[in-house]
DNA sequence: CTGAAAGCGCTAACAC
DNA sequence: GTGTTAGCGCTTTCAG
């Protein structure tokens, strides 16, 4: 495959079926059958193409394929790149289908605040099928895609009628932060979340579940919620935890929207040289450094390696000529670590 | 463009460029031009082009344009997507090509050892050009497609004649890194590295030439180098490193291959309840967590960001007709962080 | 079991 | 300015 060098010299052009069939003294339709493993071919025939395959370099255009049939390829959207859990659910897909025949290509969001442009391109490439992590789209748009393509989305709590949905139960895992610090006997509890405004399906997106869940909890017991949001263009969430540390009378803990929030917050409250007992955090997603003892955050572990692994097995299923929509939803399991102490006697 | 709903109801299949012209009615060529922004249309035409277009929710197909010119994409392979570091210059990358007019693909490598699949698939896409991070193929092999297709490589020291390199300058990084410790006065110092079984090119890869650097000035020093090889498949340096800490003379410093093993080690020496003043660490590459104040890694700062953001730009020279090879060596930088105090009276 | 030929959707000459 | 047409490389009937 893809030998080192073609005829050294000539910008040769790569060889085709065409030059295949000549080089070995067959029809077209014959190498195309020995390169797609069809029926009807004798032993002797595919030695000799296999051969003239090999001493040729021939490669298959995948382009040409897809004029008349299907890619073999499954693409993947994914917001961001340097996500730790957006990669997890990325590696979980990725050995999920490493045995199944297709061949996985990513298409990462340019913009990662609306993003048509990445699930477009998938689609024009004419993949045979799409997981859309997190995706920034309308639901009505995404009904779409659908409608055309077998998809399968990750993360947002929709309930579509034309594809999948893998999402975790962030209802019940904002509960289990909250349960968390008020048996550890926090009252003074702030939130750190994604700033509303550049969400395009609020009714969706996890973090106005996790949000209302917090809001709720803290009112039933009679304490004031504290919210704070965070434009994720301005990238910079430790101005916005600082000046929480700042108020005459600061919470005794935080719970944060994300790991990524949650690990920002840490880094403010380790420059100012105070510790969990002062300031308790506690994340969302159990990225993989949250377990490193150095840094020990409390999170909530949504087995994202197994979204990624189901994503890719609902998408399967749905090439294979499945219809009605399916939706997996995970339940999440609090990882208690050190972030999140009672808090001191002093701060409390 | 992709609209939310066709024609609702019927499985229609997709609108081709021939379903555009008959519906404005014109021709095939009109629209085709329409699309591209071609010379020679005139404005109701456009006008009525374009309307079609948004009606009948008409995306050209990749896969014709690419039988005939090119796809406007480029495609990167990444060894891992799971390395903070690789995600570095493909954020570098994804950047850097925003505004270019290419649509970029990420191609995984679903197997991390051996790893001509991942390029071949994009080969085989037609891209018009291939960011290749640290692949693991063999050189010969990196010629042979370079003369296919323009290629930049990124992360071997290679000198090829049919493509670009970016690289860092390992030599001088594993000074840095070797003359810190030894100013700190460390003499026992350890090396950790990748196992040399598992790579393709042994001569241009990063890691043995860090090591090299390692064993020599150990040794012009009058030092015994230390070194421990980690099988990545076994993905579990932690055990390897803590039988290092049972020796009975143990070593006052680790220079690890990469922040991964760098931090897997500080995972050890935090569960044992050292410090740094006990056991020094320090890595290679500067992942952005390294920088985190519980964290405090000392490293190599590689700026990986700027590394991908070269690779695309030599990219599009390439594309653009270039033909003789470049080279970019980036000069790293030492961040001295918290891991690598001097080691304590005792442990000395 | 093998070969000839049609056609997938698009672009680029070229003719009008 | 606009339309016609010849392929690009492959798969797939359909005859032989």
């Amino acid at each position: 495959m893809l030998d080192p060098a073609p005829s050294a010299g000539s910008p040769t052009r790569a060889a085709t079926i065409e030059d295949v069939a000549r080089h070995a003294g067959v029809s077209r339709a014959a190498v195309s059958k020995v390169i797609r493993d069809a029926y009807g071919v004798s032993d002797r025939m595919r030695e000799r193409v296999t051969a003239s395959i090999e001493t040729l370099g021939y490669r298959p255009r995948v382009a040409a394929r897809a004029m008349r049939g299907s890619t073999s390829t499954i693409g993947v959207q994914l917001p961001q790149v340097d996500n730790d859990f957006f990669t997890r659910i990325l590696t979980g897909a990725v050995q999920s289908l490493r045995e199944s025949g297709y061949q996985l290509i990513i298409a990462p969001m340019a913009d990662p605040v609306s993003g048509t442009a990445a699930l477009e391109s998938l689609y024009d490439r004419q993949v045979d099928g799409i997981i859309a992590v997190a995706p920034a789209v309308p639901q009505a748009w995404l009904e779409g895609l659908g409608q055309r393509v077998p998809l399968v989305q990750v993360g947002q709590h929709d309930h579509p009628r034309n594809y999948d949905v893998v999402v975790g139960d962030d209802d019940e895992g904002a509960r289990l932060v909250m349960e968390h610090l008020f048996a550890a006997g926090h009252t003074r509890i702030a939130h750190v979340t994604n700033d509303e405004r550049v969400l395009v399906e609020p009714r969706t997106d996890p973090h106005p579940r996790r949000l209302r869940v917090y809001e709720r909890l803290m009112r039933e017991r009679g304490l004031e919620p504290e919210v704070i949001r965070i434009d994720p263009a301005e990238h910079d969430a430790r101005r916005t935890v600082a000046s929480l540390l700042d108020r005459a009378v600061r919470p005794t803990a935080l719970f944060a929207g994300h790991d990524s929030l949650a690990l920002s917050a840490l880094e403010v409250v380790a420059n100012r040289g105070l510790g969990s007992a002062d300031f308790a955090v506690v994340g969302y997603d159990d990225v993989p450094i949250a377990s490193h003892p150095l840094i020990g955050l409390t999170t909530v572990d949504q087995d994202g390696e197994q979204m990624g692994a189901t994503a890719a097995h609902l998408l399967l299923e749905r090439i294979r000529g499945r219809i009605e929509p399916e939706r997996r939803v995970f339940s999440p399991a609090l990882r208690v670590r050190a972030t999140s102490s009672p808090p001191s006697v002093a701060a409390r």
